[in-house]
DNA sequence: CTTCTGCAGAAGAGCGTGTTACGACACGC
C-alpha cells in the first residue's frame, strides 16, 4: 500500500471508531474527507508533511488534520487514533459492514451486550442477550442474524464483471413485465467502478405491484430485504443485494441523478442547489419556499426533474457523465467533451492465441477482430517466462510471426500484427533478446512475477521497460488481481512521465479482474503526458467482450478519444509503431 | 472537523423504508 493509501484507512478507522463512541455526524464526516482527499492525492504526503501551511492549503484538511497526519509521518500512528484504539474493541469496526448493523446499533451492542466482534454477536445472538435489549424485537434479532451468515459467505462488494452482466440480465427480464415502460441501472455499476456494493434498478411502470412481484419472485433470490411500493430489496443468489425503486417518468432525471451517485457528487449538487435558493432530492429540483416538508409532497412543481441534463442545466452546471461523479474536481470544471466511447475503438492490441494460453487459433482471432469491425488486431503470445502459460521459446516465436504473416496475407480488410506480450523481469530486462523483439509488429511488455517487490524496485523496473527502444505498450503495469492481490505499486508519475518521454502507452487491461490501469493511475498517466492503450487481453472469444469494462475505467480517469491509441486509424498507428523510441 | 462570515460562532443533503411500539429511530443510499 503507498504511503498516502495507508493514511488514508487509518483516516478511515478513525471516522468508523468515531461513529462507534457517538462523535458528531460533521466530524466524523470532516474525518472521512480527509480519507478520500488523501486517496486522491497525487503528491506523497510524507514529503509535504513537514509544512503545515501547505497541509493546510489543501481544501479539507485543517488544524485537527494537520495534527495527526504529522504524528503520523513522524511515529506510524497519531494520539486521537491510539486513544480511540485502546477505549473501542477493533472488531467493531467489521460490524458496521453487516446489512443492517449502523454505528449507533453496534455501539449499544458493544456497551450493552459485551458484543466486540462477530464471534460475540453471534454468542449474544444464540444465548439471548440480544433480545433483552430495548428496541431489539425478534424480527431485528433474525435480520441481524441473517446478514451476519450472510457476511461470512460473501465478499461485501461484487467484482464490475459478475455485477454488470447480471444487472443487464434483471433489466432485461423486467422489462417484459406488463406496464413497465422503461428501466435501467444506476449506482456505482453506472459509474463503472470496479467493483460494486449492490445493483440500483430504476424502473417506470404503470403497474408496480406487477413488477415488485416479478422482481422478489425472481428465481434466484435468496432473500426478500424489503418490499414497499416504490422500493423493494432483495439479495441474489450471486451474493448481491439488489434495490429496485420504482418512480414517475416526469422525475426520472432526479431519480437517475440521486440513485447514480456518488454520493459525494450528491453533496455538492445538493450544495450548488441551496446556495441558489433551491432544493435538490431525488424527485427533482425545487424552489426553497422555506417549508421543511418535502416540496413533491405539497404539489410544488419542480424546475428541473425529466432529466440529468435538465437539471444540470438549471444549477448551471456542466453535464457530468456517471464515471465523472467522484466528486474529485471542482464541480464547475467542464468535463472532457470526447471522453472515450466504445465506438472509438478501432483495434485490440493485445490477444492470445493456443501457441500460449489462449483457446482461439490466429484465425479464429482474426474472426473475432473483424467481427467488431476492427481495422487492426495484434497476436501477443506469453515468453518464455511463463512455462505455466505455454510461454513461447525464440523458435517458437519465430515459426509463429511467418504463421501469423500467413493468416495475416488472407485478409485484406484487416491488419494482422505480429506481436508478443513480453515477460518484465524482476529487475526490468525483458524475457526476449533485443534482435528478437525487433523482427516484431508490436511488444507489449508485461509485469507477471515478482509482484510483491518493493515500490522503488517496481518503480525502476517499469520505468526500464518503457523506456526500452523496441516496447511499444507495458501491460497491465501493477499486475494487481482485484480482491486477490495488489501487485506493484510503483511511482506512477514516474513511470507515465518516462513512458511519455519514450512514446510508449500504458495499457488499460480490459479484463474485470484487472483493469490495470486503474482508474487513478489513468489519471496520473494523462497529467503526465503519456498515451494510453485499451486492450482485452482475450484468451477467449467471450474476452473481447471485456472492452466496455476498459472503456468504463478510461472515462473515469478522463481518457479521450485521441489519447488513446486504440482510436487511431491504422496508418497513424503503424506510423507510431514504426517510430517508437 | 472544516469552512465561512466576520474573527466567534454557525452551518454542514435529504429522503423512504423497516422495526418497534404507535412517534421515534436507525439505516442506507
Amino acid at each position: 500500500m503507498t504511503q498516502n493509501q495507508e493514511l488514508a484507512t487509518r483516516f478511515e478507522e478513525l471516522a468508523a471508531l468515531m461513529e462507534i463512541v457517538g462523535a458528531n455526524t460533521f466530524r466524523v464526516s470532516a474525518i472521512r474527507k480527509v480519507a478520500r482527499i488523501l486517496e486522491d492525492l497525487d503528491v506523497d504526503i510524507t514529503t509535504i508533511a513537514h509544512d503545515t501551511k501547505e497541509l493546510k492549503a489543501i481544501d479539507g484538511i485543517g488544524d485537527g488534520s494537520a495534527t495527526k497526519i504529522q504524528q503520523w509521518c513522524e511515529r506510524g500512528s497519531f494520539d486521537d487514533l491510539d486513544q480511540l484504539r485502546e477505549d473501542v474493541p477493533e472488531g467493531l469496526i467489521d460490524l458496521l459492514s453487516i446489512s443492517g448493523l449502523g454505528p449507533k446499533t453496534v455501539g449499544r451492542l458493544w456497551r450493552e451486550a459485551d458484543v466486540t466482534d462477530r464471534a460475540t454477536l453471534k454468542a449474544a445472538i444464540d444465548d439471548g442477550r440480544l433480545a433483552n435489549l430495548p428496541r431489539m424485537g425478534a424480527k431485528t434479532i433474525a435480520n441481524i442474524n441473517e446478514a451476519l451468515e450472510f457476511a461470512q459467505q460473501h465478499a461485501d462488494r461484487t467484482p464490475l464483471g459478475v455485477a454488470m452482466p447480471l444487472a443487464e440480465s434483471l433489466v432485461e427480464q423486467l422489462l417484459q413485465v406488463k406496464g413497465v415502460s422503461s428501466i435501467q441501472y444506476a449506482g456505482s455499476l453506472r459509474r463503472g467502478c470496479e467493483t460494486i456494493g449492490d445493483i440500483d434498478l430504476l424502473a417506470v411502470t404503470e403497474h408496480p405491484e406487477a413488477l415488485v412481484a416479478a422482481f422478489t419472485d425472481e428465481a434466484h433470490t435468496l432473500k426478500v430485504l424489503a418490499r414497499g411500493d416504490t422500493k423493494a430489496s432483495i439479495r441474489h443468489a450471486l451474493g448481491v443485494q439488489v434495490d429496485l425503486r420504482i418512480v414517475e417518468a416526469d422525475a426520472v432525471g432526479g431519480a437517475l441523478l440521486y440513485f447514480t451517485g456518488s454520493k459525494e457528487h450528491n453533496v455538492l449538487l445538493r450544495e450548488r442547489a441551496r446556495s441558489r435558493t433551491t432544493r435538490l432530492n431525488e424527485y427533482g429540483l425545487f424552489p426553497d419556499d422555506g417549508d421543511d416538508t418535502p416540496p413533491q409532497q405539497r404539489g410544488i412543481a419542480p424546475i428541473a426533474a425529466a432529466t440529468e441534463d435538465e437539471i444540470y442545466t438549471a444549477l448551471e452546471l456542466p453535464f457530468h457523465p456517471p464515471e465523472l461523479r467522484e466528486a474529485r474536481d471542482d464541480i464547475t470544471n467542464e468535463p472532457a467533451d470526447d471522453l472515450i466511447v466504445r465506438a472509438d475503438i478501432g483495434s485490440d492490441l493485445h490477444t492470445h492465441t493456443t501457441a500460449s494460453d489462449g483457446v482461439l487459433s490466429i484465425e479464429e482471432l482474426v474472426d473475432e477482430a473483424r467481427r467488431r469491425g476492427y481495422h487492426t488486431l495484434a497476436i501477443t503470445d506469453h515468453s518464455p517466462s511463463q512455462p505455466q502459460a505455454n510461454g513461447l521459446s525464440i523458435d517458437r516465436l519465430l515459426k509463429h510471426i511467418k504463421a501469423i504473416a500467413q493468416v495475416a496475407a488472407n485478409h485484406q480488410d484487416i491488419c494482422v500484427l505480429a506481436g508478443t506480450e513480453v515477460d518484465i523481469l524482476s529487475d526490468g530486462r525483458l524475457d526476449y533478446p533485443d534482435d528478437v523483439l525487433s523482427q516484431l509488429d508490436l511488444v507489449v511488455a508485461s509485469p507477471h512475477a515478482a509482484l510483491r517487490q518493493d515500490s522503488n524496485a517496481a518503480t525502476e523496473r517499469l520505468v526500464r521497460a518503457a523506456s526500452h527502444p523496441l516496447v511499444h505498450i507495458i501491460g497491465h503495469p501493477t499486475g494487481r488481481m482485484i480482491g486477490r492481490r495488489p501487485g506493484l505499486e510503483p511511482n506512477m508519475k514516474v513511470v507515465a512521465e518516462a513512458a511519455a518521454d519514450h512514446r510508449t502507452a500504458l495499457e488499460i487491461n480490459a479484463n474485470p479482474r484487472r483493469l490495470d490501469l486503474g482508474d487513478k493511475h489513468v489519471r496520473i498517466a494523462i497529467e503526465s503526458g503519456a498515451m494510453i492503450a485499451i486492450n482485452t487481453d482475450a484468451h477467449t472469444a467471450e474476452h473481447f467482450d471485456f472492452l466496455r469494462y476498459g472503456i468504463l475505467t478510461g472515462r473515469r480517469g478522463g481518457l479521450t478519444a485521441p489519447r488513446c491509441i486504440n482510436t487511431w486509424a491504422n496508418d497513424t498507428l503503424m506510423d507510431w509503431l514504426k517510430t517508437s523510441v
